[in-house]
DNA sequence: TCCATTATGTATCGCTCGATACGGAATTAG
DNA sequence: CTAATTCCGTATCGAGCGATACATAATGGA
């Protein structure tokens, strides 16, 4: 695209990935100008605002990165045609395999990168949030699919059950962070994807 | 105590529920001495340090009033008389009842108030930290104490267990934030409480 | 070669942050 | 009364925030 000019003396792409990790570890608010700038290299103001426009405009592009790579994790919940009690279940260990990697800050930037902010930056919390109730909406419409399909009971409360995984689902990002191990958070999936009620099965 | 001298021209407990109201919606670092001083009455820089110390002193004190307040629901996590399942239903209804009252900010302090800190302030991040891991270890617990009272099977997994209760509850705060109900919540911890498994009854 | 274009480096801008200096006001003790 | 004590109001501190001004360097196209 650039064709003509001075080219860009730094990697645009590696630098959207640092600060990703940057907003991801500390957040929208704590995550300085300065940290940005040093960990693109240390390259100047003038190149962080040519190259990014505004520290919000940066997060929203770091949103959506995320939300392409390491966030795909919830994509399968968007599939119809995998049994939606196995969607959810991979989504599950999905994310906890993913939050729990050390190669890169722990928890969930969706869940966790906007949550303390001050009246100015109120576009972050909205943001995120409706990342998080589009992936609600996913779980709900999986468990109404389920219980089209009859393995869930006619009379299941797809709302709760949606608000059941969906809540466990945001709480994985603060366990994580606390400290709880991949194994752990493993188990404890299972144990969620066991309260999956299926149909009693017909006597034989 | 204060025996001698001018009188204190505003109310301190007041002021301190103010803020804690304040931390409680907007966290740590969004909540700037401007606001804490308006909404304690408009009181000057002077006053307020007099009364608090600092704003990390305030934050330290403003969490212990949580916790013997509004956080009270976890309170019950300790109690080692109740049975155990009892308990941590309990204490999961009450936290879904408290986190959606209206009467004060959504979801919990101990939880959200200090997600984005910046490097000066992870003392904020572990004091909550340190709270909710407390929390973890009282559900861990009770786990034990139902399976050790021949409740829950002998094999039952009690730190997967804690994991999953730990977990959904700490998510509680975020999905209400999302603007989950109170109802669809307790919806949800029903059927939370519904994978607390139990001995098979012995057949008659 | 000259120019339009794009990026760069340095030096700041105005603002708000948490926190203080300093003098004065209000109370009690003697 | 005076003295000691405690709190208050105003003015401001140094630091860091996000963002910009302005002149300069490096590229491609005509």
């Amino acid at each position: 695209m650039a064709r003509t000019g001075r080219p860009r003396g730094f990697d645009r792409d590696a630098a959207l990935d640092a600060a990703m990790h940057l907003f991801w570890e500390h957040g929208f608010e704590p995550t300085t100008l300065n940290m940005l700038k040093e960990a693109m290299g240390g390259i100047s103001p003038t190149s962080f605002y040519a190259a990014f426009g505004s520290k919000e405009a940066l997060f929203r592009e770091v949103v959506e990165r995320y939300r392409v790579t390491h966030g795909s994790v919830t994509d399968i919940l968007r599939d119809e045609s995998l049994p939606p009690r196995e969607v959810v279940e991979t989504c599950l260990r999905r994310s906890v395999a993913m939050q729990t990697d050390a190669s890169h800050p722990i928890g969930c930037l969706v869940t966790q990168a906007a949550t303390n902010c001050g009246p100015e930056n109120q576009f972050a919390a909205e943001v995120l949030s409706a990342e998080r109730r589009a992936n609600f909406d996913a779980i709900f419409k999986q468990v109404e699919r389920d219980i089209a399909s009859g393995h869930m009971p006619p009379d299941t409360d797809a709302h709760a059950n949606a608000t059941l995984f969906s809540t466990f689902m945001v709480g994985i990002a603060t366990s994580a962070r606390d400290g709880a191990s991949r194994e752990a958070l493993e188990r404890a999936v299972s144990l969620a994807m066991a309260s999956w009620s299926v149909c009693q099965p017909t006597e034989k």
